[in-house]
DNA sequence: GAACGGTACCTGATACTGTCGGTACCGAGC
DNA sequence: GCTCGGTACCGACAGTATCAGGTACCGTTC
């Protein structure tokens, strides 16, 4: 199970002004005017995502674009000549992030060599950074949301509630610790929720019953099915 | 695995006027001026929660209260006697929306005997739901976003990325069709990302390491070791 | 080849527009 | 005089316009 690189968070491409008209295929001999400041560019959005990371870390993730435009010592102007709009500067900080934890996924799978112990590593990293910083998980995973102190919004959260009692009552059943029942009912509903907005979100590239199909593998049989006996799946 | 109703989907409590201050224990009498209002109110809400449900179906998933309003055939203002505010209608929509899903997950569920058949009906059902409108899904279960028309944004997307990335070189490397890859991959971070976002809004209510185990034991092997060995786990 | 105007990009500020969630206030009617 | 309902407004915040000033490149001209 080895984990190479695979589009290794594709770093900040620039984006502005002259070469941002829609994916130019084969852009006009660049002007040295233009060109020599690529590199300031560059160091200016990375500057730019760190007082993001800054002012997320001081005012929360609901953060205002002045804040940031504050912490970075500037104003908004200067954030906007860099970053089309929001969007752009949250997907910045999102590859920001990602060019950090996933090397130390990567580190935590291959310093395992059972497939399992893969698992239960990267899970553990994954948490470790999650709560290493509270408020900047939520301004990377949760997409632009207002503060919301008490999400229990969703309708996710309210199948998971269901989901979470149903694992719990089959638990005791069975005689064991109901404990694991409130992340296994959530945890379900967020890998089919998961899957699910994958899906459409690429626009639906297999049957929904081939969905349903490998989604009740996963959810029943978890991965370990994933690197044995070479059959096709039913 | 029987699962009886828990909680079946808090029905709309009223939240308006005079008892909507912070949930005073013993309310006094309240007097028959007020209460006689309480049927009409009830409906009200219910209405508005129609309109609702029509309006994102007309407008998409980022409606404003305007249309919202309109929808119902009148103006904000009576919206926000009923409703506190935006994420309190939310809600509202989402307890509906799920008193229609839950009762169809049940059947799916109860019209099966095997548990591996149960979860794969209760997907099923979900993946239909959701694929039925998928303009309300997204308002339902992505909180209160603006339109987003290529959500790439998002950590969780690139890791789950990464993670089908890695499902589909292993999948390979045993000699199996990697077409369970995308899912697979982002539908372990979700399950993942779901918990962990479930164990942050409940207060960390177990160690990281008791979470990070039942994860491990969920991910690795499924729920199909939920039902059997009345073991401890570990 | 050095000077020159024009150009293409930067920095930064202030002040604005527009949208949208939420509210103040006022009239109507039981 | 209580609630209902509407118009008209407020405030926050993403995003823009415009302005003044600065520096390196480009092409031409003498």
């Amino acid at each position: 199970m080895k984990v190479e690189s695979v589009r290794p968070a594709s770093q900040d491409k620039i984006a502005h002004g002259s070469e941002r008209r829609e994916s130019k295929p084969a852009a006009e001999p660049r002007d040295r005017r233009d060109s020599r400041w690529d590199a300031h560019r560059a160091q200016r959005r990375a500057e730019l995502v760190d007082a993001t990371l800054a002012a997320v870390g001081k005012h929360g993730a609901g953060v205002g674009m002045d804040e940031i435009a504050a912490e970075a010592g500037t104003s908004k102007t200067v954030v906007y000549r860099h970053f089309a709009d929001r969007a752009e500067l949250h997907v910045a900080v999102c590859n920001r992030v990602a060019s950090q934890l996933l090397p130390k996924l990567r580190e935590a799978i291959e310093s395992n060599d059972r497939p399992r112990q893969m698992v239960a590593a990267a899970i553990e990293t994954y948490l470790a950074f999650l709560e290493a910083d509270p408020e900047l998980y939520r301004f990377v995973v949760h997409p632009p949301q207002l503060d919301r102190p008490d999400p229990l919004t969703g309708l996710a959260d309210l199948v998971g509630e269901q989901a979470a009692a149903a694992v719990s009552v089959a638990l005791q059943q069975a005689g064991r610790d109901p404990a694991a029942a409130a992340p296994g009912g959530h945890g379900v509903v967020g890998l089919v929720r998961s899957a699910a907005d994958w899906w459409l979100r690429a626009e639906r590239p297999m049957l929904r019953s081939e969905l349903a199909a490998h989604l009740t593998e996963l959810a029943w049989s978890g991965l370990s099915t994933i690197g044995n006996h070479p059959q096709e799946e039913k």
